[in-house]
DNA sequence: GCCCAGGAATGTA
DNA sequence: TACATTCATGGG
């Protein structure tokens, strides 16, 4: 079905870093594998998305997951009418990005597969984890696999996951596992409480700090003040802020400026930027 | 072959 | 608290 949305972009969405199951089959055209469903995505013309899905599974699952209830353009004209330059920029950049609500455990996981890894590699294991166990399902001749559930990762052996190139992240995944399904950590819980709550949660099982779990809580739990800060974010508060940035000016929605940030700084230039340029370079490119 | 990746745990001062 | 080192693997 056709759906008319403003700053809707699933270029943009698939190359925010934000999913791992988000692919490129065409030209403007993406599939995508989550709940257990698989959709392609065709963005027909700028605020037309084409999703093959019925309008019962829009009206359940992907209304919710592109959070198109949510109008992201008063975050832009606010950000466009602001006083920084490099965000404006930013926003003018990526303004078709949205927060996903993605499943929290398969969040989760995919986050703490995700340390210290680029993510071509992120996708592959996670690929490699899905068809290992997760379901296969079929749509229209095309057969894919569910990610897979706490009870179907708990009881993997952590050989058979190093066959997945997860290296020592192996024991994290296996942990976490366990942890979602005896109940220690309830993510289902953590959307409800305070986004500083649910980062102090995660942070309690082991191969999850600050970072991945701010992602969880961002992306699985959609909590918009939760600010990821990877090496991309860091290196952008020191070279074109000079450490100089204030996170509570954005609250209630810091998160999704972080997220103009990091697709920004990936994407432009192809990606390889200020590495040693800093604030002259960016502003030249941009 | 080399460097780095949407980091975190551990050790050291 | 503030850095430095180590970790297993793959992409570019």
């Amino acid at each position: 079905m056709i759906i008319q949305s403003k700053n809707f972009n699933i270029q943009q969405i698939a190359d925010s870093g934000q999913c791992f199951r988000m692919n490129k089959i065409g030209n403007n055209k993406y599939s995508l594998v989550a709940y257990n469903k698989y959709i392609e995505l065709a963005q027909v013309d700028r605020e037309l998305v084409e999703i093959s899905c019925s309008s019962q599974d829009y009206d359940e699952i992907w209304k919710e997951y592109f959070d198109l209830d949510f109008d992201y353009g008063i975050i832009v004209d606010r950000l466009l009418r602001g006083p920084d330059e490099f965000l404006r920029k930013a926003v003018q950049f990526g303004d078709g990005l949205r927060i996903l609500k993605q499943e929290p455990f398969e969040t989760l996981i995919s986050f703490i597969i995700s340390q210290n890894k680029n993510i071509p590699a992120i996708k592959r294991s996670i690929e490699k984890i899905c068809e290992r166990y997760g379901e296969q399902k079929e749509w229209n001749g095309i057969y894919y696999y569910t990610f897979p559930t706490p009870e179907q990762l708990a009881d993997a052996r952590e050989e058979e996951l190093r066959s997945t190139g997860l290296g020592y992240r192996d024991e994290y995944v296996i942990k976490a596992a366990r942890a979602a399904l005896k109940g220690d950590l309830n993510l289902g819980a953590l959307k409800d409480c305070c986004y500083k709550e649910a980062i102090t949660q995660c942070k309690g099982l082991r191969g999850v700090g600050d970072k991945v779990a701010s992602c969880i809580a961002l992306y699985g739990l959609h909590h918009l003040d939760a600010v990821p800060v990877d090496v991309w974010i860091s290196r952008t508060i020191e070279k074109i802020y000079n450490y100089n940035f204030d996170w509570e000016v954005y609250n209630g929605y810091a998160g999704i400026v972080q997220q103009y940030m990091f697709y920004y700084i990936r994407n432009i230039r192809n990606g390889s930027l200020m590495k040693d340029g800093g604030e002259d370079e960016i502003h030249r490119k941009a």
